[in-house]
This record gives structure tokens, sequence and C-alpha cells, in this order.
DNA sequence: CACGGAATTCATCGAATGTAGAATTCACCC
DNA sequence: GGGTGAATTCTACATTCGATGAATTCCGTG
């Protein structure tokens, strides 16, 4: 709907350069933010990038082939932890806390964070990228570069915290939690993410091998 | 795909009493919790009821009142929250912990919670739902119960754990923490989520005023 | 300037979906 | 035992969607 109406309507190329692709992968951002992948349509993405909706097929091959390209992550993960892990270690669930609020926060990432997420709890693709990225992305090397047990295990815990936080404050918007500044919400999660990653999970205290065997215990 | 082809083929009311109206309630919850509120079909739903599409909307008028009436809560919240609330309270978070994933684990409720769950990411009215739950149901009921400040605040960061941990577990099947079993998530999750409703807020100790207002701070 | 290839649109197809209406069969009440 | 209303199915309609193939216009290279 907010497309500029592009072309006077006659067909063949159009005289000049063409960021035509750009504009199609940040439309299809925007839609798949809006609605995830199954809602989104190919003839509404073509028309926010003032574009007939068979070249995006002519880019793309598929609907899911776009998905794929648009959800690419543009950001460094690996260069990121090296920087969370530069730092005091007792404050690495602060900063990681505030590293991923600051990712949302940024209106560039934030419709592609959410396609993502909006379409995992449907879509098999989308699914199996936000699984990857829990157990395989950063939040396990994280849980790797500190040196404790079960870091397969603290990287998933890590991530169902931080998974949760943006369902409840991007996706469904729970009130008290989704007007909370980011120092607010650092002070409340960190903590909790201290722990997983680096913390005894063993209730309170002790060190015991409840959780051992790297891989998970029954 | 398992409806036993009812009918044999002809028009017209079926002899004896009929439980359709609580086997396409239950068809149309498997539907839901398998794909969500856009992805599921009528059709499908029908099939699976061994019934005629038609009847879904005699029944229940259209796709969103079915819904709504498949994924209408069967238990009473405010019995558990009191069951909950009796007990020591420095183990608060393990029973509630213990009590979310036992929910989760019985399979009557589990195609309904991810119902709830996997079309709240693109539904306006799951997520009213899910909005609902999390901000007004059980967690504000239990945050509220124990007299601190924020209670509003600690039911929303309770519930963002819990809905991370069923995503996490639930919708994506993210692997280590997936076939983890109930006492080692009690024991992993159970402190936070203890913090989150009694605990201090602020870092570590301090009880500042960092989260005042009742409301929420900036 | 000729020509191959890329960019762009048009028209359209086939499948799937939610929904509505009419028709048929049975249960129940007077 | 007749009649009203509920239960059930059939048929069909209007939309929407992803995808395809052909046609048109332009760029770049020789």
């Amino acid at each position: 709907m907010t497309g500029a109406a592009r072309s006077p309507g006659r067909t063949g190329r159009r005289p000049g350069a063409s960021d035509t692709r750009s504009r199609v992968l940040l439309a299809a951002r925007t839609s798949f933010g809006e609605r995830g992948f199954e809602g989104a349509t190919i003839r509404e993405i073509a028309l926010r990038a003032g574009v007939d909706p068979a070249l995006v097929h002519h880019y793309f091959g598929s609907k899911q082939q776009l998905f794929v390209a648009a959800m690419e992550f543009p950001f460094d993960l690996e260069r990121m932890v090296a920087r969370l892990l530069d730092g005091p270690r007792d404050e690495l669930g602060d900063r990681f806390v505030r590293f991923i609020l600051e990712l949302w926060e940024a209106p560039a990432n934030r419709s592609l964070l959410l396609g993502v997420v909006r379409s995992a709890s449907t879509d098999p693709v989308a699914a199996a990228m936000l699984r990857r990225l829990l157990a395989e992305g950063p939040f396990l090397a994280l849980a790797r570069a500190i040196d404790r047990p079960d870091a397969a295990f603290r990287a998933t815990l890590a991530g169902s915290q931080l998974i949760g936080l943006a369902i409840a404050r991007y996706v469904v918007a729970v009130e008290p939690l989704a007007s909370a500044s980011t120092e607010t919400l650092v002070h409340a999660l960190g903590p909790t993410v201290q722990r997983y990653l680096v913390g005894d999970l063993a209730d309170g205290e002790m060190s015991t091998g409840a959780a051992e065997a790297s891989t998970t215990p029954t």
C-alpha cells in the first residue's frame, strides 16, 4: 500500500539502472514480518515493491525461495559473539540481553526477525531456521566459549528465555513488558541468562550432575 | 486422515444419538494444533471428524467462531492458582514450572495449547487470547497473591520465560531442550520463575525502585 | 548497428478455500 | 400419527493464491 505506482502500465524493460531486486526483498521482509510466511502473499509483496507479481517469480523462483532469500541474516554473528565475550564474565548475561534487545529495536532488523519468528510457528522451513539459530547459532557459540558442562543445554535455555521475550514483547505485545525500557529488561533478564550460561543449573547452589552427558539427561 | 468414513453417502439426519459436535471440536483442536489457524482448513477438520464441511458451519457459524469454541480453556484456572500458592513460598517457582510442563505433557491439552500458541503469531484473535492469558490470567493472579510491587510486570516476565519454553520445546523442538526430562527443566527454570515472581528484580540483590509505579518504568 | 540476454508486464490457469442455500432424513412432542 | 425442527449432506459460487508462458522493451557487447 506504500508502493510508488511504478510504471505507466506498459510492458518491457525500464530505462536506467534497476534496484528492483532489493526493493522486492525489502517489501518481502515487511510482508513476512507483518503476516508470516503463509499470511503474506506474493501479490501484496509485488504491490509494495511497485512491481508485477510475475517479476517476483522471475527473480526468486518460488515463494519459499523468496522467503529464504529475504530472511537471510545480514549480520556477522561470529564477530558479535566475540564482542560479547570481551568483557567481565559476570556481566555476560546483561550484555547478551542488551545485545538482543538492540537487535530487535533497530527498525532495519525488526521485520526480518519478526518474519522468522512469526513464520516458525507454522512453516517448517522457518521453524528449521529458528531451530538452527537456537541450537547451533550464537547461543551455542557463547555457551561453548564458557567452559562449563552441558553447553548445548545451556544454549537452548538462554534461547528459550530470549525467544519468549521476543514473542511477548514484539509479537504479542503483552503490556507491561512491551513498553518497558531496555535497561529495565536488562536488569530483569540479565541474571537469568547469566545463570543459564555460566551458573549452576541445579537448584540454588549445587553443581551436581543432574544434567551431564553433554547431550541431555533423561 | 483418521476419519472413520462415517456415512454411506446419503443425506439427511442419522439415526441414534449424535456426538458429532464434540467430534468436530476434537478434530478442530487437532488441526489447529498442527497447522495453526490460517493453515488449518475446514475441509480437513470435517474429514477428520468424518463429517461434511457444511456441518461445521451449521454448528459453529464461521472458522473464527469454531476456533474460539475449540480453544476454550477446559481447566479451572482459579483453582489451580490456589493450589500453586498452597505450599512453601520459596519453592513456588519450581511448582509453577512443573505445573506448566504437566499441562503441556498431557496429550489432551497439547493440541489446544499448540493451537493457541501457533496461531498467536499471525491471527489477531489468537494473539489476543495469548495476551490476555499472560497479562490477566493465572500469571497475574499469582504475582498479585504475593505481595511485592510490580505484580503486572513480574507476571509478564514469568510469562515470557514459560512461553519461550513452550515454543522452544513443543513448537520448534530445539533439541537438547526438547527431550530433557520434566525434573531437569524444573531445576533449570524454577529459580528463574521464582526470582521473577518473588525475588528482587534489580540486578543481584538490591530492591531499588528501578521498576516501580505498578504500571511500568520507562 | 545487429543481436543475445536480461528486465518487465499481461493474461491466464488450476487448485484450494470459506461460505451459502437447498434438499433429505430422522427425533421428539402433542 | 402427524408435524416441527434439528441433523446431515450435496452442489455450487466467488475469491484468492501461487505459478506459468508468451510478449515487449531495454542494456551491453561485438
